[in-house]
DNA sequence: ATCGGTTGGGTAATCGATTACCCGAGTTTC
DNA sequence: GAAACTCGGGTAATCGATTACCCAACCGAT
């Protein structure tokens, strides 16, 4: 490297200050210089570092994004959208995966705030372990929150109204028939899980309908796998399973079909984000759609008006979902078929 | 933010030399004025500013990194490999997603290269439109490709060895009874597929059986479901499908089931990669499986050997795959089954 | 008592881009 | 014709951390 604008002045005969604003174009110069300072910095290939630019303007033009892992196609889905929402805005993402640890998730947090990023978007691993450092780096730089949340408040959020899409689910099952139900999903260490438990218990109390004990694991295909062998083994199934991702759904309803039940006849199974392969699944899954790309513009709108360690009180945007008909559960005229 | 160490050695009542010292503990100081110095660092929450070191140290501590697309389980598998590999190193991962385009590839690698990164991993997207961004790239920091490269070399290079890949797929199939052969792929921009098909072919002509025309798209489950579907319109089936990935052979095995035909008995079915879902496949898939650990590895050793424009002919380090053979194709002596 | 040597602290240069500030030349206005 | 402006170029300060360089104090040895 090393071709600076203090070359790019010299060859062109100028001083810097005239090459800086020839090339920013922030102030006016003669069409002359404008010409033999362009000429020059093609011929240097010269490129600005972006480090001083940094160091000079307290901006780095970046914002940081820290999602629980790149493995789950939920995120990279949620990734891909807020990177097309910062496409044309000049700002580049950091993004870093935190592997589902809170140790990792705070030191990634430290190396972003250390190379200074305008902004933080994160899904915070864990409801509780990852409270001190989202809310230090909060008070830093703004930040808000995707998808999971922390507990107390204390930091903006956008995400899908979790609630309501299981009340959504658990509503269509219900309307389909299914007089007991159970719910698959994640050991509650994120808000997504604990939401996604609760609207179903809520929902399903209020229906009056049998509710079977949650199986609890982990937010992956594997999980409902297991899920799925637990209900064979325990002899009886319930008439509908609501779980807490398409992975999920996805496992278990293979489990249950190489068991020989029959989806949707038997019992039907719904999803929840259709993201990936819901439509892929066989049969094609039926589940609540997030509006990954009405979180991601709103998480960027959102972050542009956060100032850092902002008193006023900690917003919380929850956005509708929406459910997905697909042939995993029994049709009603409820939903959208597709 | 704001507070430096010109305020920490305020606070301390030292020298910005001795707070620096003090913090870094690159040379000595008293006790006394680093316990005050820790002190006045702890209470003002003094945080460096990782910009102005770099700006300074002339090196960011950051490599980035640029593959096609994070929604594609293989990618996101040997990111997290990369990142793994990175983990005790002290440098940080800038990860990039070209989208697919030379276009926004060439974006992307131009502000990594004005953040200054340390160096470069990258796995072209397009093996002819890729060269010139990625070899400008190459003159200017130490840069190393990851599974695709650009043609006609200048680049170092490691991946996997995928025409010996593709003959432990072929082979293996025609142990098992093959003697009509197909190949569903990817339309020829990169090299791996590329060197996929030229593999299969070469290896089946050698061995001798029917080799039907390739079927070239794209490396989706998509893709996939459509080769299946032709396969089954043009009435005559082969006796065994080799893929160039996993997703295109789970996408095939769901399209010829649902169409009746049995795998494996009437056609034998193998994928490449063996990340993400292979093994959740239904009937999970025999397939060849990358070495991406070894070739994460392999990557950030040689990263750390290259310089940027070094005349060096440029190196390429093949890893060799190894068969898993699963149930969508006859078990046979050879291979690991699992 | 003096001298070479060591130890540890402070001052200021450095990295590269931007821009506040200054200055001279040319233009306008009464 | 002089005052008041405008225009455009150059000099040097600035961002924050590190460190080359200098200097004072103190050591032991002669």
């Amino acid at each position: 490297m090393g071709v600076t604008i203090h070359d790019v002045a010299r060859a062109a005969g100028v001083s810097v200050a005239s090459a800086s604003r020839a090339l920013s174009g922030r102030r006016k110069v003669t069409p002359e210089i404008a010409e033999r300072v362009a000429r020059a910095a093609a011929e240097l290939g010269y490129q600005p570092n972006a480090v001083a630019k940094a160091l000079r303007d307290q901006t780095t033009g970046t914002i940081g994004m820290v999602v629980p892992g790149i493995g789950n196609p939920f995120f990279t889905t949620i990734v891909e959208a807020v990177e097309r929402e910062l496409q044309n805005s000049g700002t580049d993402l950091l993004l870093c995966a935190s592997q589902y640890s809170p140790q990792v998730e705070a030191r990634r947090l430290g190396t972003l705030l250390a190379r200074r990023v305008d902004g933080l978007i994160i899904s915070p691993c864990d409801i509780e372990a990852s409270v001190p450092a989202v809310l230090d780096a909060a008070r830093r730089v703004p930040l808000v929150q995707l998808d999971r949340y922390i507990e107390g408040g204390g930091a903006d959020w956008v995400g899908v109204d979790d609630e309501a899409g299981l009340a959504l689910a658990v509503d269509h099952v219900i309307a389909g028939g299914a007089r007991s139900v159970v719910f698959a999903g994640s050991r509650l260490v994120s808000s997504s899980a604990r939401l996604r438990l609760s609207g179903f218990e809520r929902t399903a109390a209020r229906a009056g309908v049998e509710v079977l004990p949650p199986l609890l694991g982990e937010f992956t295909l594997e999980w409902g796998v297991e899920a799925g062998r637990r209900l064979l083994d325990a002899g009886r199934l319930p008439d509908a399973v609501v779980c807490a991702n398409d992975e999920i759904a996805v496992g278990l309803v293979r489990s249950l079909r190489f068991g020989g039940v029959r989806v949707p006849e038997d019992v039907a199974v719904v999803g929840f984000d259709d993201v990936g392969h819901a439509t892929m699944c066989d049969p094609p899954l039926s589940t609540v759609r997030q509006p990954v790309e009405e979180m991601a513009a709103e998480a960027v709108r959102l972050l542009g008006q956060v100032k850092a360690g902002d008193p006023r009180p900690a917003q919380r945007i929850a956005i509708a979902p929406r459910l997905v008909v697909r042939q995993t559960s029994r049709p009603v005229a409820a939903g959208v078929a597709e």
